[in-house]
DNA sequence: TCGCTTATTATACGCTTGTATAATTTCATA
DNA sequence: TATGAAATTATACAAGCGTATAATAAGCGA
């Protein structure tokens, strides 16, 4: 009588946790956190809205997951070039280029961003995840920048590196966040060309392309 | 018959629109931009919903009012010193000053912010709001680096000074994001020595408190 | 091939949402 | 003190929300 149920395919816990975390990235980067409904969550993945309830106690279980992923994976885009091996002035460089220029550079990411950011105000996993992935990026950038004050015969002491280190960060941030929230006030290559010179001057050295 | 209709006083306009826009404020900043329902809203203002209606076409504009006068709040905030007659390079100075510390450094105000923020590439008029207070912060940011180098005998070109505006205004929104969000992790002091040192640094000058 | 587990769908429920409109109360003015 | 404009409250409504629970179908192991 019936003839209209669905048909459907049993997938792995991971796959479809997966597909649910990823239809509620999209849903928040492009309609912000009042798109992400239960049932449009479960439309973008291809499921029934029931499903959700079966793999998530509840929506701000989902919400939650989703942020955490977001937040672990995008630092990864962000110095995936420095894992290619790259080290001192050549890894700086390219994490600068890197960081200011598309994927990480993206205006959909920024409504997720700014979502976690909130959401770290109420929620303690949430500043956990928030304080590691700043400090996991910063610490990585310090090391770059050690490394280059090393390969020019001039180390520098610790403090003096943890201050270049926030400032330099700061500045990736901020033209990060320009670039994301205003993405048509700026050339095609003005904030990598900004974001290589700043850093130089802070460092006092010449970054060129 | 009915004995229970709430009294009331009659308000001026601004007095209950300011009134409106603080308990939008309070409650995004508490709960998000999903705390602040209409009946939310009209409960913290201390009326009635329907009265909501009567001052903003739609819930949206208030939100929009709201958003508005917080970036307002936070520029008067960061050019407090300023606006008291300074200009180029002490201007510059108490900016950064200013900018770095409490009040402006404030885990309540990067919330509203954030909450704002996430709503910028789905709403036009939220949009166009946010370009309207960037542009207004960045552009008296320019004014002042222009005086500056004037003062030295150095002017500069409007291409330049837009480049180092953008890299300043980048490194005073990276560090005022980093101070907000994890207070705890800077000292006393820090972020404004580290704010004058990268914006001297960029700029080519010495800026000492 | 048959059962059994459970992933998945379907349906229902009560609550909240934003908005529209009608009914009242306030207060300045005459 | 009476009048009228409009600020404010009260009520209603349809749509959408998250969640709970029952019915169904898929697919693995025997």
């Amino acid at each position: 009588m019936n003839d209209s149920r669905k048909t459907f395919k049993r997938e792995s816990s991971d796959q479809r946790q997966d597909a649910l975390i990823d239809a509620t990235l999209s849903l928040i980067a492009s309609g912000g956190p009042e798109a992400a409904t239960v049932r449009n969550i479960a439309m973008e993945a291809g499921v029934t809205p029931g499903l959700i309830r079966h793999y998530f106690v509840t929506k701000e279980d989902l919400i939650g997951a989703a942020y955490e992923r977001h937040m672990t994976t995008m630092r990864y885009a962000a110095y995936a070039t420095v894992d290619g091996g790259l080290s001192g002035l050549s890894g700086l460089i390219s994490l600068v280029k890197t960081s200011l220029a598309p994927p990480v550079i993206d205006a959909r990411s920024l409504a997720l961003w700014a979502g976690f950011i909130q959401s770290v105000q109420r929620d303690k996993s949430m500043q956990a995840i928030h304080e590691k992935t700043y400090f996991q990026f910063r610490d990585a950038l310090q090391v770059l920048i050690s490394e280059t004050f090393i390969e020019i015969g001039q180390p520098k002491d610790k403090a003096a590196l943890r201050r270049l280190a926030i400032a330099c960060n700061a500045v990736l941030d901020g033209l990060w966040l320009e670039g994301s929230a205003l993405p048509n006030s700026f050339e095609t290559g003005e904030l990598p060309a900004i974001g290589l010179a700043s850093v130089g001057a802070i460092l006092g050295l010449k970054l060129k392309e």
